[in-house]
DNA sequence: ATCAATAATGCAAGCGCTTACATTTGCGCT
DNA sequence: AGCGCAAATGTAAGCGCTTGCATTATTGAT
């Protein structure tokens, strides 16, 4: 019975096409399983009450919700927009809902909105990153709840992922680099705790130096978190200390950014002075000025290319297959050869 | 019965401490309501079986979800993002969680999430700007689903709002720009169909040009989809026709930055040939070169008054109060006055 | 016409939780 | 020890939907 001004259920719909509940449903999910006259009756019904099928209810008859849930490290920078766009477009055309949260970075966080997205019926869940607490892995197996990392390719990682190559994409970087005379290097990293995708970066430049005869353990390295103003504060501390580094490798754009513009403010031309990169090639590093010399990576290929997999791991049950995206160098103005 | 290796329910934690399930559901809910040695024995039970309760039964039973949604034009550039983050940790910490999706300024796309979200058991939703079918509000109000619009202040609307004078605002900034001696403007505005922002912003611009004794229906306004290549794309439109403006009022940063970088492009200097203004005072107005001359709108503000009256609407069911927040000029390099 | 298939529909049992109401327990009194 | 009352707990009825299985209608071939 249809309490008064209130939503209409299943029941009403039932009711007012003279149908039973199961015919409603199906007519909704399965068309093509109910004959046509009975079909038009029942959706004459559905728009002359103005039903909407009850989420919870659906999940909870059908535990399946087709929707995905997607956890990134922040909203606030645009690090992961382009490519959750791409995800949340290709999920969509398949007919899933994404859900997104932000952990800010912080695992605990992280390990919560994980569970509250299962909570709330997740068919699958994108994560970023392979560090995590191996217990919320076994959580997740024994929910059965699809996860698929993003932004990071580790093959023998126990959950599948689809990314790239941190470490290498740096290390080639860091090879151009040197490759441009500049022997004195430093970086500007993202916290490395828990942060696999930090951790290889500055791996990958540790890698180049020492294969040119550099000595790894004399790179200097500031963690900090993601912001501009932080990229600022770590270039000014790198830039007053005695023998100043030629060339700064930061861990991402918006962290070059930062050092890009502290470098301004110092009166330090970028790249005669110094030379700056970045890493993602986000918007912004075409913006600023000197425009970033920076590591493209193919954040729409990866969002979609995620997508297609996670929704066949949901869908055929399949453990999920790695794959390796390619990332390249771009070449614009703020790294300069060494004179 | 807990099926093999499947999550654990109510049922399994309440055998498991020999208790009921509704005290291991007030446990849960409502722990003072259990003397403390058996609340013990359940939470022992929950920490065991590592239980977490299933969302879709809880919203079903209990009515209510602590979710809030959130529908925003795009998350693609950071016009929300901000502000949609200040929300975001607002309502968290009064326990809500938040569902964001993206219309990608489609009203269509937008009416289909609003019933997304409301099916999904929203106990309240926040939309952006007042530009909607009458309709989806009638339905918000059957369902009894309380909403509340932001970036948009206007109190004769229908539904509350907590923003700014879209208007106002940007009239603000027109008379600026004509005080300092320009008289031919031009407009690059955002898509202005189903976009009270985009509209009123034109207005403002219109209104200070009648003000002051200029023809508003001279003002050439080319309206295009925030996005940075479209901004150039409008302003060599705008420059290549004779009698060009001598400064261009932008609808926002988006669509200024995508300006000021084509009029390096052209050879143009910002701002002695050409004066650009935006809108919103995001990151990347400080970031180009020159910085951009802008509307500060206080998003963080906005978005933590919002998250403050909207749960006051869920929880008191009130029907929600405007409020109109301040917006300034910010004025930095891209203005100047014509000489 | 008749009958076996097959298609269309109905029946009813849950899904995992909350909560009104019923029952039991514990406690301070006398 | 016995009483009354409040606090603690249990019982069970849904919440609105899906779906396996049972039932009825339809079809085509004989």
């Amino acid at each position: 019975m249809s309490k008064l001004r209130s939503a209409p259920t299943l029941d009403d719909v039932a009711k007012r096409a003279g149908v039973s509940t199961a015919t409603v449903s199906r007519c909704l999910n399965d068309p093509q399983r109910v004959v046509q006259a009975t079909r038009d009756r029942v959706m004459e019904a559905v728009d002359a009450l103005g039903y909407t099928p009850n989420f919870a209810a659906r999940v909870m008859a059908a535990k399946r919700s087709f929707t995905i849930g997607a956890i990134i490290p922040t909203m606030e920078n645009a690090i992961f927009a382009r490519g959750l766009q791409a995800f949340q477009e290709e999920i969509h055309q398949r007919g899933y809902t994404l859900l997104v949260s932000s952990s800010a970075y912080k695992p605990e966080v992280e390990e919560e909105q994980i569970r509250t997205l299962v909570a709330r019926g997740a068919d699958g869940l994108l994560l970023i990153g392979h560090d995590r607490d191996p217990g919320i892995c076994d959580y997740l197996a024994r929910q059965k709840v699809p996860a698929l990392v993003a932004w990071s390719y580790e093959a023998e990682e126990r959950m599948p992922s689809i990314g790239f190559d941190n470490r290498q994409a740096m290390m080639a970087l860091a090879d151009q680099v040197i490759a441009f005379g500049h022997t004195r290097l430093a970086m500007i990293s993202g916290l490395s705790e828990g942060n696999d995708r930090a951790r290889l970066r500055i791996q990958g430049v540790r890698d180049a130096m020492a294969q040119n005869s550099l000595r790894p353990e004399n790179l200097p390295v500031i963690e900090t978190p993601y912001e501009i103003e932080n990229g600022a504060d770590a270039f000014r501390n790198l830039m007053t200390q005695d023998a100043p580094p030629t060339a700064i490798l930061c861990g991402n754009d918006v962290l070059a950014v930062g050092a890009v513009r502290q470098a301004a403010q110092m009166g330090l031309r970028v790249p005669e002075d110094i030379s700056i990169t970045g890493f993602d090639d986000i918007e912004l590093a075409k913006i600023v000025q000197p425009s970033l010399t920076t590591i493209h990576v193919p954040h729409r290929d990866m969002g979609r290319a995620a997508a297609v997999e996670l929704v066949k791991m949901i869908e055929t049950s399949s453990p999920g297959k790695s794959t390796r995206l390619d990332t390249g160098i771009v070449m614009r103005d703020s790294l300069a050869r060494l004179i």
